[in-house]
DNA sequence: CGAATATATACCCGATTCGGGAATATAACC
DNA sequence: GGTTATATTCCCGAATCGGGTATATATTCG
């Protein structure tokens, strides 16, 4: 899942929005860490349409305006929420390798002669 | 920051790797939430050398086969860093919201006359 | 009044990234 | 001898992102 989606999809978590007040929600809830931009909130709102993760939740016009409303389906909220699991996952796993924990060695399946320094890899451009 | 770019970095955190073995290490790490292509790791490392995040650190050749070492650079290490936090954000935002919480309700400048239904948004192909 | 700004959606199109397919090369295993 | 594992690279199409711009209306400022 892309960084956009997600933030689509968690701005929609909170209930039903449309385009430009999810802009705005996104903008608080990241908190300058990203900004979504105009162009990629509706390419994406369609996408997560045709995905199954979102749909529309009405139309109204206020002052004027005309606005589309958007809403999670079951499936959205629950790609969200796999989302959530993943993203621990990799929070985990950035947190123990910068802990300064050694890799576990990738052992060669054979004991391996090593001969080092400028080895010419085959078609290797510098 | 992409996923690939993220799992190779965390990779690379644990220490000096060469290209296959950064492969079977997001593979364990990862524990199939993704895996990596060929293709897009050999691709991300040129483009992370080219940003200044992955540097070379020698050639081998073991058992015949050539092997390209890469390491993380200092701002390498920084990125990643940079990237757990807001990851952990990202964790904080879903989890608010997925608990249930109500959306802060995005106020409209003025009082807002509503009228629902069907308005044809201008240009609005269905 | 006219200009600028905020709200709200949509189209065009280039740049980046991802990934499938395949080529190359060697060692090990059956 | 063929398959599998190791190890890197090229080609190229598909998806995504985002800058620029167009459209439309209401409000605010000079």
């Amino acid at each position: 899942m892309t960084e956009a989606i997600f933030w689509i999809l968690t701005a929609l978590a909170g209930g039903r929005q449309h385009g430009y007040a999810i802009l705005r929600d996104v903008e608080q809830l990241a908190a300058g860490s990203q900004t979504i931009r105009v162009t990629t909130l509706y390419a994406s709102l369609e996408r997560l349409e045709r995905d199954g993760k979102v749909r529309h939740a009405g139309d109204e016009t206020v002052d004027g305006r005309a606005r589309r409303y958007y809403e999670l389906t079951d499936e959205g909220r629950q790609s969200l929420s796999a989302e959530a699991e993943r993203l621990a996952a990799r929070l985990r796993a950035a947190e123990s390798r910068l802990g300064g924990r050694r890799p576990l060695s990738v052992k060669p399946a054979s004991a391996a002669r090593v001969s080092k320094g400028q080895t010419d890899l085959p078609g290797l451009a510098t």
